[in-house]
RNA sequence: GGCCCCGUGGUCAAGCGGUUAAGACAUCGCCCUUUCACGGCGGAGACAUGGGUUCGAUUCCCGUCGGGGUCACCA
């Protein structure tokens, strides 16, 4: 009885590893070119930084015309959630994460080296461990939960490294008939590597992003098949990115500590392993200390937040770049219309700590792509975002589209654009005031400043509707028509004037315009009131004046 | 605890033995201006710490401190 007859009492019939490696050719693709992916479990929820390594993986692909694909690591059924995948599939395509090979729903995939769903790949992880079973690198553990729980305690009683490794693996010992024996009478089993590592020796291992690192070699026979069939993430990990001819294997940092790990399961599969690159995680402060951003904690953790707020997806898509490569901010300078697919990444750049999220750094990145868009483009993704998140905006905004179009194109496609929207739920606030449907009917709460004697309001108003308002005036007219209100009533035409000579004046233009701006949407800031009157028209212009001093 | 990584203003970060130590966000002041936003100008604010190496260390080495990661039949 040898190896191989244990290999085969383990599996009987599974096709040999030469099949898989002639199915699957090495990729035709330019020199240089990155194969890479991103491979989430399927819980449906994607976190900011897997979308921020989805980002980095798929721009590193499209440049170097390689291929980025999406794998399912479906191997522990415990943690399957419905519509999983559908959900990881949406979420990043919400972020033109566009896949070019992997699944394209919860059943369909596209692409030459599939399946992309690591359950379904079973068979092709069986043959994989046979052959290193046959190769005398594998060997089946029969160890109770109990017994390892037990060694466990024993090792850390005694203060020494725990785990399954040396005289610890107890069935690395065990004798192939015995084995085979075990295995026929129906004992349960898995299945382990057979560690050829020594402690005492470093790994050398260069790290596209961390650079050099020098790790103990991994001697813990760690478990490659689990009893329910399936693989554990190291094998499948080292099974199928070579099957699949990645390149790259771009990941968050906490996997560092399993190089040394991955690296010799690659070699005693005898294949080629990966170049890694190890991206720092996205952290968040809390009560003075650094930690990860938490799915179950922090709601910006999912990017799905992003969408319910309302930020749109570009400026996550910056943000995240810039996190990434400090010089976009520099490029986005020299392109402020350029689109982002056309900066390019460089993994070496990427910093090698974690950075804090900065959601205000983010929301001002979004002011700058806000304040690009025009009229029509802000009303559309409102609309987007409203319809799912504000009915009630919604309505709004769709009563009078033309209307709508005006009011968000005040102060809007100009050179120097407003910026005052960062996500698509600052709308309704921002522009609530000149929806006359929304604004009769409600009492106002007029903050008067410095002109707040009501009788003096009263007239001011009265004369500026009687004589001086004419909604054909064009906007010097206008404002010269203030300028006499002003004046006619002791106020400085000018504010210099007044700063020249305060006694001489009650005040200057600017608390007249001041109070008509009250007056007219109950609001001490707006954009432009020149504007705001066009839009507004005449008839509600005079009646939200004469609101205002009834 | 073992192993690994990291440590430049409040935040993100340039820097790679000699710099007045960039820039962005935030903050403060001034200017522009009928308010706000924008824009312009300016201010404050940093190399965790102790030893080396060196003519010279933010940069290189070691220790300390601090932060993070990881030690599963989870990924």
């Amino acid at each position: 009885m040898d190896y191989k007859d244990l290999a085969n009492a383990i599996f009987p019939n599974t096709k040999e590893i030469e099949y898989y490696k002639e199915k699957y050719p090495k990729r035709d693709l330019p020199e240089g070119a990155i194969v890479t992916r991103f491979a989430p479990s399927p819980t449906g929820f994607v976190h900011i930084g897997g979308l921020y390594q989805a980002t980095i993986a798929r721009k590193l692909a499209e440049q170097t015309k390689g291929v980025f694909f999406l794998r399912i690591e479906d191997t522990d059924q415990k943690r399957e959630v419905e519509n999983g995948i559908v959900g990881i599939i949406e979420a990043l395509k919400d972020f033109n994460v566009i896949p070019d090979e992997g699944m394209t729903d919860e059943e369909h995939e596209i692409g030459e080296y599939g399946p992309y769903k690591q359950s379904l790949r079973k068979e092709i992880y069986h043959s994989f461990a046979k052959d290193l079973i046959e190769k005398g690198m594998a060997y089946p553990c029969f160890c109770k939960q109990e017994q390892l729980d037990e060694m466990r305690e024993k090792q850390e009683a005694a203060k020494i490294r725990t785990g399954y490794y040396g005289v610890w693996a107890k069935c690395r010992h065990i004798p192939v008939n015995e084995a085979i024996e075990r295995i026929k009478a129906g004992e349960e089993y898995i299945l382990r590597l057979k560690s050829p590592g020594n402690p005492e020796k470093k790994i050398k291992h260069k790290d596209l992003i961390k650079g050099n690192i020098d790790i103990p070699e991994n001697d813990q026979d760690i478990v490659i098949i689990k009893s329910d069939g399936l693989p554990t993430y190291h094998f499948a990990h080292a099974v199928d990115d070579y099957l699949m001819g990645t390149t790259h294997v771009i990941r968050g940092d906490e996997w560092i500590s399993s190089v040394p790990l991955h690296l010799q399961l690659f070699q005693v599969l005898g294949v080629k392993a990966p170049k890694y690159a190890h991206i720092a995680p996205i952290m968040k402060e809390e009560d003075g200390a650094k930690r990860k951003l938490s799915k179950r904690k922090d709601p910006e953790a999912a990017v799905s937040y992003y969408a319910e707020v309302g930020i749109p997806h570009e400026a996550v898509s910056e943000y995240l770049l810039n996190i990434a490569n400090s010089n976009f901010e520099q490029w986005r300078k020299q392109n402020p219309e350029a689109d982002i697919s056309e900066f390019e990444v460089q993994i070496n750049k990427m910093s090698v700590s974690g950075a804090l999220f900065d959601m205000v750094k983010l929301q001002d990145i979004s002011k700058r792509v806000i304040s690009r868009y025009t009229a029509e483009q802000v009303y559309e993704e409102t609309m987007k975002w409203a319809s799912k998140y504000d009915l009630e905006l919604k309505e709004m905004l769709e009563k009078d589209t033309k209307f709508s179009l005006k009011v968000l194109g005040i102060e809007r496609g100009n050179v120097k654009p407003r910026r005052d929207i960062a996500k698509w739920s600052d709308v309704k606030d921002n522009i609530i005031y000149m929806y006359d449907e929304k604004y009769f009917g409600k009492k106002q709460n007029y903050e008067f400043q410095k002109i707040n004697d009501k009788e003096e309001i009263k007239e001011i108003i009265q004369k500026y509707i009687d004589k001086y308002y004419n909604e054909n005036d064009d906007k010097e007219t206008w404002f010269e028509k203030i300028k006499d209100l002003a004046n006619e009533y002791g106020y400085a035409r000018e504010v210099k004037e007044y700063k020249q000579s305060p006694d001489n004046y009650k005040g200057h233009v600017g608390d007249i315009s001041t109070l008509i701006r009250i007056c007219l949407t109950s609001r001490s800031n707006t954009p432009d009131m020149y504007e705001i009157m066009k839009v507004l028209g005449k008839e509600s212009v005079i009646k939200r004046l004469n609101e205002a001093i009834k």
